[in-house]
DNA sequence: CACGACCCTCCCGCGGACGTTAGCGTATAT
DNA sequence: ATATACGCTAACGTCCGCGGGAGGGTCGTG
């Protein structure tokens, strides 16, 4: 009963990059099943699938939840009209470039933040004044009534 | 009492986008401290420490945990040399910076993975087969051995 | 000095994403 | 046919980042 090329679910997890629980606990919200199952039992996985572990992995760099992701992957097996399939795994993929673009956006922002404070953070080693608890800007930038980047702030 | 222009903590909260529990818990992990507290115990904050719990708030969407946060960021009102303290500032901007560069790249390299999964399923859409539990790679990609991108691949 | 709005410190609870046993069954090489 | 590696379910434990309530004190305005 050797079952093609399929896996074991101790090597697709080395595979996979992942170990067993994960593996079952993604199965118990219903993120990816195994191809089929030994009389006995046993998980047995197509070694594609790996590329589905992968891309929940993404997603979760992405900051989403799980139940979210089986969202946006849909139910594996699942069969419906071909025509709906492929519209379905398009909006799956758009929605996740979306996803990736906004977060990509934010990070940019914050980056810029970050190289505002790091321009100021450079003057300010050019001044002697130093900053405490009552004096968050310190007397010189509040006299001139600059005010500091977020981030050096968070800081000060 | 009235301490200057401090805020007390649920006006802070309402200012950072926050909540007393959440700011209570900062405290407790070292995160962020009032400026002063009043003789009763009442917590006073600086208004310019919203940037304080907006650079933590950055600082967790980019998935850090908060005591890799409280490292990062360094104890508050802690008095070092001048010299120092500025060092320090400086560093932990550029540690930012680079985990902000490092995250931008790894999702770069999501999107670029997506969008080549998007450019195939259009040509999978012009295709008359359907995926299936036991055909990740339809017959016709099968025969001609075309590897299927990744994040279709996990679809299919 | 009384009152309402606000705040304090415990401290238990929870949701998410697993980790970790316990107790037992299955696959497969020799 | 048995040894050994591997897998199964069920269930409890853990860590993180808070949520929420109890029981009581504080601020500041009238």
């Amino acid at each position: 009963m050797t079952p093609g090329d399929q896996l074991k679910i101790g090597d697709f997890a080395r595979l996979a990059g992942t170990n067993l629980r994960t593996l079952r606990y993604y199965e118990e919200l219903g993120l990816i099943a195994p191809a089929s199952r030994s009389a006995g039992g046993f998980r047995y996985y197509r070694p594609t699938d790996v590329n589905r572990v992968r891309m929940i992995r993404d997603l979760q760099e992405l900051g989403l939840h799980l139940d979210r992701i089986r969202e946006l992957l849909g139910e594996q097996y699942e069969t419906v009209d071909r025509r709906e399939f492929m519209c379905r795994v398009r909006r799956a993929l758009q929605e996740h470039d979306r996803l990736l673009r906004d977060r990509l956006d934010l990070l940019e922002r914050q980056r810029s933040k970050v190289a505002e404070a790091l321009a100021q953070v450079a003057v300010c080693e050019e001044c002697p004044y130093t900053p405490g608890a009552q004096n968050n800007r310190c007397e010189p930038c509040a006299r001139t009534g600059g005010q500091l980047p977020e981030h050096l702030s968070a800081l000060f």
